[in-house]
This record gives structure tokens, C-alpha cells and sequence, in this order.
DNA sequence: TCCGCTTACACGTTTGAAGGGA
DNA sequence: ATCCCTTCAAACGTGTAAGCGG
């Protein structure tokens, strides 16, 4: 694969715009790594096919997503976001025979939120000192969650995207340098029940607010220990993994069940024990936009929910690795919501959000979403983010649907290991980030 | 009838205030 | 007065099961 390193020569020169350094006026050099925490966990969930619980208040993840972050420049500031994306453009139903099947096409996306991570900003050694959890995350199914919760559709597939932005404040974002990282594992199906009992025996036996739910005596251990659990291999694995991988990557045996089952048919190659399960390639990526739409706040590019029929197929090679870096659009907070909505002029440009997968699938209907950024800092967040402050209600559904996106071909994990040439840096201010939005 | 969603519930963890001792 | 530790209750996070509604 063609290391997303090599994008990094468009930029380690001189810059193409005077903006291109950090706020601080440090310019990010060393390339940024991500690892996934637990990424034995989130695979023995991954192959179990995760499902993350949304409700009307909110709930948290589990696993929930903690993240360590290398290669920062120590003493320049940095946020941290996460975000939902649609795996793919499909609504899915669990079928008694123990696999989830595409049911129709994905609903209208709701409006994309990010989460803040509460730290932010932060400078790059508080980053690096110790992982950073995204504990306090929710998700919801309440289109009109005015929590700042994510929020999803139930029986959609999604998958966390994280963002690591040099940036003294979310006011300097928009000159920022950041980067996108994502980890195939950590993909789950949003569900209001479990669906697939295997989940929820690996959620009891895991999750520590699920202990009453345990069986009585020998399982009452965190996961740390042997379960006595029964009948889930994926879980026995995991310990047995972690007891002999001896501080090495667990071997955690590649998809020998699968509940996608478009991924036993199309031999998924995703997750397999690679070596530095969680590293990430990565690119660094500098972020010009103009300044007339500072009041507003992050503007999401509308991640289309790429038409895919299958699930399968790609989580690359640099899934394989336990984390991806994401093609994705280097601009933020710059276009208002009703233009996010609008065609973009040409949504075949290389710049266009590259998905994990690909196919000839009819695309969803409502792929841009709106974005919005939650900070679990209540005053914090509205000191940090009011500026950001547009229209105060939330917009969904977004009126009047935007036309579907048509992903380029690209828009697979192979873009996402050989990036692509940023040719016009200009342009990327077209290409928002976050779409934006209000709760 | 089926399927997805909501709600109340029991059980466990987490959190933070209050109190006491060094 | 300050710090540290313990205790305890409230808040919060879980999955379950029953019921509702399209």
C-alpha cells in the first residue's frame, strides 16, 4: 500500500497557502498515530457484529472508544472530535438464522453531530500522556435529542470517525492541520434491542454495569479474567488471546463468525491479527477555508452513506492494521447549513468523502447530513463553541432532502491507502467538514 | 401477526458530599 | 486549617421483559 505518508510530501514543504501552519505557528511534521484501546475487545465484538443500544435519552457505547494519540507536536494545541458515520447506504433486519440482512435502503441520514472530547483543546503532551476516553459519548435514536447526543438511525450500520485538529480554540479550526482516523472494528449496527444474543452475553460478561445480569459466581470477574461464559468463542478467544499473547498483539482468529452475511459471502478480509492492531496510517492534511463563515459552526461534508451493497469487501489492508486512515475532506466550518445541503459542484472530486466501501447500489437518500459539535462540557462547551452558534433548533429532517451523492468508485479502503492528490487546495473550502447543525 | 420501539424495573457501578482523624 | 480517608446516599448505567403501535 502506498503509505497516506506520502501525502505528506504535498505539504511538509513550504506551504501552499500562509495558513497552512498551525495556530501556534508550529507546522505539524512527525505523522500523527492513532491506536484503538482495547482493540482485542472491539474485535471480539466486531466479529460477533457489534451492536451499540440508542434510546431516546442517550446511550453510552460499549466498548466505548478510547484512543491513544502519537506524534504530536507537544507543546501546540489540539481538539479532538469524534463523529458517526453510515457504513453504508442500507437499513438491515436480523433474520432468525443469526446474520443481518440489507432490509431496504438506509433512512434519510439524521443530522451528523461531533462529539467534543471533553479535553479539548488540549496540547499535544496531555494527549499523549494517557488515553483519552470517550466514555461519556451517547447515542440516540431522538431526531430531536437536544442533549447533543449522536444521533442514529436504529438497524443502520455506523462506525466512529475521530479527528485529531491542531487548533488553539474551535474558533482557529478552520486554519487548522488535522487528520481522520477510523478503525474498522470499532463498526457497529445501532439497534433499540439486541438482536444477536452472542452481544449480549459479551456485553453482560464485559461491562460492568451488566453485572447483575451475569450468572452467579465464576463469570462475576471483569474481563480481565476468564469467563466461565460458555459458548462464545469470541470471548474465550479474547482471554485466551490476552493470557498468551504476552504483551504482543493478540491473535484473535480472523471472522470465523461473521453475522454480516454479505461478509461470509464476499470474504471480508477485515480485522485479521495483524501486528499493532489499532495502528493507523494516517495523513496529515492542512485546513484553509475562508473566514466569512466563522459564526457558524462545523459544517459536515455530508458523509454519504456509500452505496454499498456489501458490507463486505473492504476494510483494506489498513483495516488490516486495526485503523484506517479516512479520505476525507480537509475543511471545516465554512459553508452554512442550506449550502451543505446543496449539490456539490463537482461530487466527484478526488477531495469527495471516500467511504469504506463501494458498490453499484442505489445511493440513500439524504446523505448530507447535518453536523453539529457536542461538547460534554456544559458552559465550557458554550463558551468554546458559541461562536460557532448558528440557528438554535435542530433540523431534521432537513428540509428540503439534498439530492443523493454519488460516490466516485474511489470511495473505498483503497483510497484510503493511497490517499490522493490534493491538487486545488482552494477548492476544499467548497468541501465542508462538518455540516452543520443545532440542538 | 410480526417487528421495532418505549418504558418500568432490578441490579450494579460511579460519583460526590459529609464526616472524622491525622 | 489542610489533607486524606472512609462512609453513604443519590445518580447513573445496564439488560430484561412487558406492552404498545404501525
Amino acid at each position: 500500500m502506498q503509505s497516506i505518508r506520502d501525502l505528506k510530501t504535498n505539504f511538509s514543504g513550504p506551504p501552499a497557502v500562509p495558513v497552512a501552519t498551525g495556530p501556534d505557528g508550529y507546522l505539524q511534521q512527525g505523522s500523527i498515530r492513532m491506536t484503538l484501546e482495547d482493540p482485542d475487545l472491539w474485535k471480539t465484538f466486531h466479529e460477533n457484529g457489534t451492536e451499540m443500544i440508542i434510546t431516546k435519552p442517550g446511550r453510552r457505547m460499549f466498548p466505548h472508544c478510547k484512543i491513544n494519540l502519537a506524534g504530536l507536536i507537544p507543546c501546540a494545541k489540539y481538539i479532538l472530535l469524534v463523529d458517526m458515520v453510515p457504513e453504508d447506504g442500507f437499513r438491515y433486519k436480523w433474520k432468525v438464522d443469526d446474520k443481518w440482512e440489507v432490509a431496504g435502503k438506509a433512512e434519510p441520514q439524521p443530522p451528523c453531530r461531533t462529539y467534543l472530547h471533553p479535553d479539548s483543546p488540549a496540547l499535544g503532551s496531555h494527549w499523549m500522556k494517557q488515553s483519552m476516553s470517550f466514555l461519556k459519548l451517547k447515542l440516540t435514536n431522538n431526531t430531536l435529542d437536544q442533549h447533543g447526543h449522536i444521533i442514529l438511525h436504529s438497524m443502520h450500520r455506523y462506525h466512529p470517525r475521530f479527528h485529531i485538529i491542531q487548533a488553539d480554540d474551535m474558533f482557529s479550526v478552520r486554519w487548522s492541520v488535522f487528520q481522520t482516523f477510523t478503525f474498522p472494528e470499532t463498526a457497529f449496527m445501532a439497534v433499540t434491542a439486541y438482536q444477536n444474543t452472542k452481544i449480549t452475553k459479551l456485553k453482560i460478561n464485559h461491562n460492568p454495569f451488566a453485572k447483575g445480569f451475569r450468572d452467579e459466581g465464576t463469570n462475576s470477574k471483569r474481563y480481565t479474567h476468564r469467563s466461565s461464559y460458555e459458548g462464545y468463542e469470541g470471548d474465550e478467544d479474547l482471554l485466551k488471546g490476552k493470557a498468551e499473547a504476552g504483551g504482543g498483539p493478540a491473535a484473535v482468529k480472523e471472522e470465523r463468525y461473521s453475522p454480516w452475511a454479505t461478509e461470509r459471502e464476499g470474504g471480508r478480509t477485515e480485522s485479521p491479527g495483524g501486528n499493532a492492531p489499532g495502528d493507523m496510517y494516517n495523513a496529515e492534511q492542512l485546513v484553509p477555508a475562508p473566514a466569512s463563515y466563522l459564526p457558524y459552526r462545523f459544517h459536515g461534508y455530508g458523509k454519504s452513506p456509500s452505496p454499498t451493497a456489501s458490507v463486505a469487501s473492504s476494510h483494506s489492508s489498513a483495516s488490516a492494521r486495526g485503523g484506517a486512515f479516512e479520505s476525507r475532506v480537509p475543511d471545516v466550518a465554512t459553508v452554512p447549513d442550506h449550502d451543505a445541503a446543496k449539490p456539490r459542484p463537482n461530487p466527484h472530486h478526488p477531495l469527495h468523502p471516500h467511504h469504506h466501501h463501494e458498490t453499484g447500489a442505489p445511493p440513500p437518500p439524504g446523505v448530507l447530513g447535518h453536523h453539529a459539535i457536542y461538547s460534554p462540557y456544559g458552559a465550557a462547551s458554550e463558551q468554546s463553541l458559541g461562536q460557532w452558534g448558528g440557528p438554535g433548533h435542530a433540523q431534521y429532517p432537513p428540509p428540503p432532502p439534498p439530492p443523493p451523492h454519488h460516490l466516485p468508485a474511489e470511495y473505498s479502503s483503497q483510497a484510503m491507502h493511497h490517499g490522493y492528490h490534493h491538487g486545488n487546495v482552494a477548492e476544499w473550502s467548497q468541501y465542508p467538514l462538518f455540516s452543520y447543525s443545532c440542538w
